[in-house]
DNA sequence: GACTTGTTTCGACGTCTGTCGATACAGTCG
DNA sequence: CGACTGTATCGACAGACGTCGAAACAAGTC
């Protein structure tokens, strides 16, 4: 980000990936999802924590997953979400600046 | 992310940078001012790469200003623009996923 | 097959967002 | 002061977004 300013196509694909974390719902499932016991969750875990309808969960599951930021499986009964880390980390690549380049902090 | 779930009002506050991330006006805009020389630009310098009018370009900077990514100052006749680094590291720290408690990518 | 539970899709609604042109404000120069 | 340049704000509009209830789909159980 620093080092070249961002290509049109670059920042469009990245302005995806950070509007689905623009929603708060949203980045509490997917911190959900990380901290679950084995790096996935199924939906039924994530539909109590939030003052919203179920549909509205599986909306934003959708978003997250469209966005390349979470896979999803289908085990018998139950539908199962993971994050996918290389989206993560490309993301986190993105906002690291060299403390050289950067203006001194306030 | 990954030690425990996010609180609300942590994810508020996160998801609100993350939604001034998610145009990629805004973020052809960051990276730009990022990669200037000095590591602060002018606006008259970022009114030009953009299809868009000045008014626009304007309250983009706006959305960057208020969610604390980056700072200004007028200078006399111009108004600067600066990343705010710590801001961005944040958000990169966030989103770095320890290899070990995430799924092996597919 | 019929019923039950888990999940997604659909259609609708109000609100927020990106964009513009017009206009107001800030500072510089005659 | 008056004209001019750079930047921000205002008001309006189309389109996107988050939310819901209803309904459809999927898989297991009786």
């Amino acid at each position: 980000m620093v080092r070249e300013p961002l290509g049109e196509e670059a920042a469009a694909e990245l302005s995806r990936m950070f509007k689905a974390l623009s929603d708060p719902i949203r980045l509490r499932l997917l911190s959900l999802i990380a901290s679950h016991e084995g790096g996935e969750a199924c939906v039924c875990d994530l539909i109590g924590p939030f003052g919203v309808s179920q549909p509205t969960i599986s909306h934003h599951l959708k978003v997250l997953r469209e966005a390349g930021l979470v896979g999803s499986e289908r085990r018998g009964t139950w539908v199962y979400y993971w994050v996918l880390p290389e989206a993560l980390a490309k993301l986190s690549a993105l906002l690291e600046i060299p403390a050289v380049s950067a203006k001194a902090p306030a």
